[in-house]
DNA sequence: CGCTATACATAGCAGCGTCATGCATCGATG
DNA sequence: CATCGATGCATGACGCTGCTATGTATAGCG
């Protein structure tokens, strides 16, 4: 039904399966928990899509190809995506969105380890920081502020803009984000 | 009632007013319209929020201070902002929300002009991006993904990893965010 | 002064989430 | 094997929502 952009209704769900609403109370404890589960969801195939992005040799390629991946999620399923982030602290498992942050904290931590980045530089500090700037690119997307092509053309320079302030030299990281976002790219072809 | 978190319904908004539904239908059409005009203030306010903001001598300190401001209107009023951006393309005036984007555009094109950022850097983009990047922060805070304390952990460094992106010394854009951020700082004290 | 068009109060409708009631069904217990 | 308690859920109803058909004032204009 999200998928359909359908009213997500309770009626309409139980609709056709023979059940009856009462069946959603028993097992989510009215609409808001039904909620709260796709929420959940909605991050755990999140996580289950990040994880699909293999770890190589370039870090910070990695980060860029968690970053398409990531915006590619958002832009397969944008009702589910904006449903998860109506209220991103209220899931059943409070850290089922950790699980998606982390894997972009280990790259960053891989990034500062192999020397690419900055001895200083703080991976969650790193993550948090191409989170926001996806999120926010993906949002703006998702809500008709800018046009889907706004992704490719900013994306990569920003996730490459903060790899450089976490230490990368300007010219590698900017090859290592375009290898990792075209490896992964949110638009098809 | 967007204020006190109070959920907006049609017969809570005229409670007390002597006025009757309707009154909501011949001036709004409805509740859509209603909303549409709610998120049409919402960026009137943010406009005349960030045109306080004086342009100074120092563009990139001036791109830092409206960054500040942004987020302050955010978190002033989260269910406001939050409701701008259900919808942001269907505003009674169409481009109003290009009149924010603008002021930060114009300071991109000061910094570029005065020789602070590259000669090829386009003002667009840089706005863009720095728009995305405080969006997103924002919005991670006020769904609860992030904690408050983050905006200025991470907005400040991001408006200036995307400055010397642009163009400008690292050094030097660091001092210029960091005064510009301070001015008009989201978080009192 | 009278006519028309606009503004809105009234009352009711369909649809929503929710829950009290009651009926099955299943598993444990003697 | 029979019985009893607990669980799962279908039924129906309740209050609230946005919406609108109807009727009535009122304001503006010839």
């Amino acid at each position: 039904m999200l998928a359909r952009r359908e009213p997500v209704t309770l009626r309409a769900l139980v609709e056709g399966t023979g059940a009856s609403t009462m069946a959603v109370y028993t097992h989510f404890g009215g609409m808001p928990g039904l909620w709260r589960a796709v929420r959940q969801e909605g991050f755990t195939r999140l996580a289950a899509r990040l994880s699909t992005v293999p770890a190589g040799s370039d870090p910070v390629q990695d980060l860029a190809a968690l970053g398409a991946a990531y915006v590619a999620n958002a832009l397969a399923g944008p009702a589910l995506y904006r449903a998860m982030f109506d209220a991103a602290a209220d899931l059943e498992d409070p850290g089922a969105a950790e699980a998606p942050f982390r894997t972009l904290v280990a790259s960053a931590a891989r990034a500062r380890d192999g020397g690419r980045f900055a001895g200083e530089s703080d991976p969650e500090a790193v993550a948090t920081r191409i989170w926001a700037a996806g999120h926010g690119l993906a949002m703006l997307v998702l809500t008709g502020a800018l046009p889907v092509e706004a992704l490719d053309a900013h994306a990569p320079a920003m996730v490459t803009a903060l790899c450089v302030a976490a230490g990368d030299r300007e010219e590698r990281a900017a090859r290592s984000v375009r290898a990792g976002w075209a490896a992964a790219r949110p638009l098809g072809a």
